[in-house]
DNA sequence: TTAAACTTTCAATAATTATTGAAAATAAAA
DNA sequence: TTTTATTTTCAATAATTATTGAAAGTTTAA
């Protein structure tokens, strides 16, 4: 398989991957394309690429800037932005995360506990309350985990839990 | 706050969360209300209490089927058929894991095997290939983990990683 | 200053995904 | 059988989400 080829795969599968995680197609690719290519790329570049309007782009790469997996670089004698995506892909997984966490899986922990609120005695409430419970509990240990993840170094997913797996 | 209005709430963070990760608001509101549901629900129960049609319900009790987290019950002398939630959270944790890395996680991983084939060798092929071979190596350290959560009871959670955690 | 280069915004539009509802299929009862 | 209850399917439609592109905004250089 030749280089090039390889590249466009690899771009379309971490778009649909991303598809099905709720992630925007367009901005995995963005992002898959920055994390691949040798040098900076501008605006320009990326809508050529990707063969998508200035706006989109404009939009998704200021998307990946907010989740922090993607930095604006000066090129010298050049005016205009260059962007770059870290290489470093543990990384990647830290900040994804680390964003995840904090927009998706911390504000439901807290509606959960808000619930517990409930403030009746029947058996029906019980159960309720069981549920959220059970829920919540974890929920907070997933939450727990990728705390640890996001403070870990790379070694902490490679051996440190493949000690624990072991077991 | 009166139980009803809890479970309301509940259903509806719940569906909000899923669209957040890919997974279609009504089957996670026909979950949850199954979730909260004391007795088997019928699809006309369904229908009514998330406003929804016939067809709508069909489909989503029979992804969620499909997922191996909801199953048919029979009631004695009623016909139709009704479906239920397992109570077991950490079961639905586990199912859905299993679930998901199969059908999104193990795809991938093995396209990211078959792009390792570029027959080039450039500094450009080299470094892609070494971006590649991250992303496997921590995809592949994600899915091991999985997998040990899946096949784990439900104390993998709660304790063991405590302390791993607490190192 | 002003003009040119570049970036951002956002209403309009397109693409995708979810939902409806009625007809077809299936299963149980008469 | 035939009838009736129930489930399934799927084309049409609605709702949601993503994308465009041109105008407005901003920055830099002359």
């Amino acid at each position: 398989m030749q280089l090039e080829e390889a590249k466009l795969k690899y771009i379309q599968t971490w778009g649909s991957l991303a598809t099905s995680w709720g992630v925007n197609k367009t901005m995995a690719q963005v992002h898959a394309l920055l994390l691949v290519s040798t040098k900076p790329l501008s605006a320009e570049d990326i809508m050529e690429a990707l063969q998508i309007s200035r706006g989109n782009v404009n939009m998704n790469v200021r998307a990946l800037i907010d989740w922090g997996i993607v930095q604006k670089e000066f090129v010298v004698g050049e005016r205009k932005e260059f962007f770059v995506a870290d290489k470093d892909i543990w990384e990647l997984f830290k900040q994804i995360t680390k964003e995840r966490k904090k927009r998706e899986i911390e504000p439901v922990l807290r509606v959960l506990e808000e619930l517990q609120q409930v403030d009746e005695n029947s058996d029906e409430a019980a159960q309720f309350k069981q549920v959220l419970g059970d829920l919540s509990k974890v929920t907070t240990s997933v939450n727990n985990i990728l705390d640890k993840a996001i403070k870990a170094d790379e070694h902490w997913l490679l051996s440190n839990f493949t000690k624990v797996m072991k077991k």
